[in-house]
DNA sequence: CAATACAATGGAACATCGTTCCATAATCCA
DNA sequence: TGGATTATGGAACGATGTTCCATTGTATTG
């Protein structure tokens, strides 16, 4: 059951709407909600018409369908990332910026990460691309290696924004993180020291590690790769 | 009792059982081919059960459920290709290799490159970072810095890896590559050049581009890279 | 002001999915 | 041989995304 507005006044013209009405911004801002609080698998549209008080089929009135909204989520939140970074900063610390920006973002909403994917046209994926590139050529690399540089450092951070929002799926939303790296951790260091020798080493450096520092790192390592081709 | 059985040998305990009896071994060959002919979306339980011509029921006994069945199709192609790749190479070539035979087998079969970011921890991830990581040692790369180079590369190849699934995800099984990449080409294209300078200027590359050399472009940008803290 | 057209709503209904349950069949063991 | 165990196949369940449609609210028109 519903409880419905009372319109005071009924005999002047109330240009206004009615105040809850939905909208496609307050769809995808629900979505989003639910999206964080709750993780990837709980937004059903059922779940998302009973946040908002409607039915499912008022949703599709403004929504094409849950790809879309998914789409228009992710490109909310990575405009909002990629206009807070801005700035313009030296080239090489703004590449960091928005790599960070967008690692950060995943962070709080995992579910971005994989959402990344789909539909590489879409302005989300357009704004890193941007956002990275658009500062190579201040960082002198020859034009002809622009698209790889940018490339390279794109599916870097893509592929990192994947396994985060792989990690946030698998964990309970606040399960101790350092917790699960240490379980992994033993799991690896228990590996046959004659057919994983490397994974075997890395165990420890894998329970100490951390996320972000180590992000960065491989974004260093590939800013410096593109620096021996300048 | 007497025993009128047949000659019961310890050591041949060969009782043939019906020809057609089903086994792990063979639900995941079946559902290979049904992910690799008709896309991740159709392999569906009741589509596998009626491939091999038995019920949903029976599989559950053979399967935990259908995470469990992707997880082990990943893990057999690719244990396949590590085993294929292998080799005692010099060093970068075989970092190169295993980075080619990785994004050969999501080439063929596209739904890999979506499944390597669940459960990091599953054979085919070891795999691949041992494959990887084992050869930095070989290179030269200190101690410290191995960890974050197999980390960087591993990432990277999980982004083209998942970037490609995504495309494949989008298309139609076989439609023309070069027809999609002009389409994408041409939005970028018409991109406003104020607020996309950088989409716009590599749109007729996009176009032009190959998917497999530029993926090789990043691994060298990365090896570059990794060389430079040598 | 009444009547009407249209945007918007909410919930029932549908097809499909992964999974569980269970009656049965096949096979093994004592 | 007979009971126990393994294996099978299909019905049934709950949940999902989506469509359909009767109904409501609002704006426009005669």
């Amino acid at each position: 059951m519903h409880v419905k507005m009372v319109p005071m006044a009924k005999k002047t013209h109330r240009i206004e709407r009615r105040t809850d009405a939905l909208s496609r911004e307050r769809i995808i801002a629900a979505a989003i909600e639910i999206l964080d609080t709750d993780g990837e698998a709980a937004l059903t549209v059922r779940a998302l018409a009973a946040h908002l008080a409607t039915g499912s089929g008022a949703i599709y009135w403004h929504v094409a369908d849950k790809n879309e909204l998914l789409a228009a989520a992710t490109d909310a939140i990575i405009a909002r990332v990629m206009s807070e970074v801005a700035g313009g900063a030296e080239p090489r610390e703004a590449i960091r910026a928005v790599a960070l920006g967008v690692f950060d973002a995943i962070d709080v909403h995992p579910w971005v990460g994989a959402q990344l994917f789909r539909e590489p046209w879409r302005p989300a994926m357009l704004e890193i691309i941007e956002g990275v590139g658009g500062r190579l050529q201040a960082l002198g690399v020859p034009h002809a290696a622009q698209f790889d540089a940018a490339s390279a450092l794109v599916h870097y951070i893509l592929g990192v924004a994947g396994q985060n929002a792989a990690n946030a799926r698998v964990h309970a939303p606040d399960t101790d993180r350092s917790a699960f790296l240490a379980s992994v951790a033993a799991q690896w260091a228990a590996l046959d020291p004659a057919r994983y020798p490397f994974v075997r080493q890395m165990a420890t450096r894998l329970r100490d590690h951390d996320d972000r520092e180590q992000f960065l790192a491989g974004v260093d390592l590939i800013l410096a790769g593109i620096g021996t081709v300048r």
